[in-house]
DNA sequence: GCCAACGTTGGC
DNA sequence: GCCAACGTTGGC
């Protein structure tokens, strides 16, 4: 079992439409690092979902349904890949990236020393702490 | 292969 | 609105 989180702008794309629709594949990945990593994402993983950019928070926790098929929104004869991911709930209390730059436990995840990928591995202890500070169940 | 210019992301 | 970080493009 692997631990995950992944960006969106709510703007673009919110833990409410991705609620509504009970899914979605993960498409439009251009990055190749966030790309090595959605290759490397098994089914049942267990994925936060962060609003970035108007948000800034974890607002959710999702898993991932379907490993890494070809992205269906790349252009013929790339090789982008997209995941399928499913809402499992949203967080009671949706964790800031501020509260997150205040716990010292979590000073090293990606989400503050790489501020600009989208798709990245967490620590179990990180997801962990993640989820505490949610106040999941 | 280097690097300047430019575009994008995302926090402040 | 600004700017830092970082990726991509293209000239040389």
């Amino acid at each position: 079992m692997n631990y995950w989180l992944v960006k969106s702008e709510p703007a673009a794309y919110s833990w409410t439409e991705f609620v509504r629709e009970g899914g979605t594949d993960w498409t439009r990945v251009r990055n190749f690092q966030a790309r090595n990593f959605l290759r490397q994402m098994q089914p049942a993983d267990l994925v936060l979902f962060y609003h970035s950019v108007s948000d800034k928070q974890i607002v959710g926790v999702a898993e991932v349904a379907t490993a890494a098929a070809p992205d269906a929104t790349a252009p013929a004869g790339t090789d982008w890949v997209a995941v399928r991911l499913q809402p499992r709930q949203p967080l009671p209390a949706p964790v800031s990236l501020a509260r997150i730059k205040q716990d010292e436990r979590l000073s090293q995840i990606a989400l503050l020393r790489q501020s600009r990928l989208s798709v990245m591995p967490l620590k179990a202890e990180e997801f962990d702490v993640l989820l505490e500070l949610g106040e999941v169940k």
